[in-house]
DNA sequence: AAAGATTGAGGAATCAATCTTC
DNA sequence: GAAGATTGATTCCTCAATCTTT
């Protein structure tokens, strides 16, 4: 019983989709965790916070682009400072926020860790798709996200950033 | 920089599958435990029993079914022994071996939880795409499984059983 | 009162080590 | 010694409660 009153192909690509998301994170983690010390969460939080200006984020504006709770990301982000990874401070605009900041040592973790991520991510999930079929994903994917992530908060859908400031 | 070195249609495609990783294990996990107080993960595993022979599946078996490790497994079956919902006895053929067993109140938990679930599951995921879209997701999802699972575990990726016992 | 964030306690996952049977 | 499984310690996540600023 349990996952029927599903037609046979749609429990298959059901199924088949729970496997990828039990299984893609657990690779991912491992070789991050081997070969640089960090969770895949942990990577991917400085990778944004790398790629933002003046390689700073407000917790919360951070939170959403890595999918993340507050309280996940507050717990990670006190052990990456703890670390020297990352910097936090209070935001002078605003004196509730928090503004984070990717360290140097943060920076040189991040890109130190990149190839080997990015050679993972090749192998694992690009290399075994048609380029047709990555498209594919991309557009099923943002298909998902209209009901998993209804503001659009991480992978804000409508990409050319809204008037909105950091 | 972090996910550079990837065509801008692979990271966006890329960006958005590990955000459904991390969205829809979490969405999964809120019905379920709000309305069932079962874990996705518990949920599965009991699913997956409810559809073996006997309702009963060797632990290494049914790691492989649920895609987890058997340590995790193991702590899992335990909570669940002590709630009462599946049994564990040595497998008289292999005494190194454990059965595991949906009982009966496994067995009502399941069905009480499934509706729910499966409507979850429509929501989330199947009516936000097309079913020509589902078929796409389902062959993607199988082709990542390669790589992520080769030895096609959890999925036999050779749908029709293969020449070997339970 | 609401927004932004942090904290602490409890639960679950991971890894290495262990135990038993083959 | 290898296969099947379990355990214990650590780490991490989740949830509710809290604190401060607006």
């Amino acid at each position: 019983m349990a996952t029927r009153w599903l037609g046979d192909e749609e429990r298959r690509s059901w199924l088949r989709l729970i496997a990828v998301a039990e299984l893609l994170p657990a690779a991912l983690d491992a070789q991050l965790r081997r070969d640089a010390g960090l969770t895949h969460f942990e990577y991917f939080v400085l990778a944004m916070l790398s790629e933002a200006p003046d390689r700073t984020l407000r917790m919360s504006k951070l939170a959403q682009r890595t999918n993340a709770t507050l309280p996940r990301l507050s717990h990670v982000m006190r052990r990456l400072e703890n670390r020297g990874l990352v910097e936090r401070s209070v935001c002078p605009e605003d004196r509730r926020a928090t503004n984070a900041t990717l360290a140097t040592a943060g920076w040189d973790a991040v890109v130190a860790a990149a190839p080997g991520h990015v050679q993972t991510v090749r192998r694992l999930v690009l290399d075994p798709l048609t380029s047709a079929e990555v498209a594919q994903l991309g557009r099923i994917c943002t298909s998902l996200l209209t009901t998993l992530d209804p503001d659009g908060h991480m992978t804000r859908l409508d990409e050319p950033a809204r008037a909105e400031d950091p």
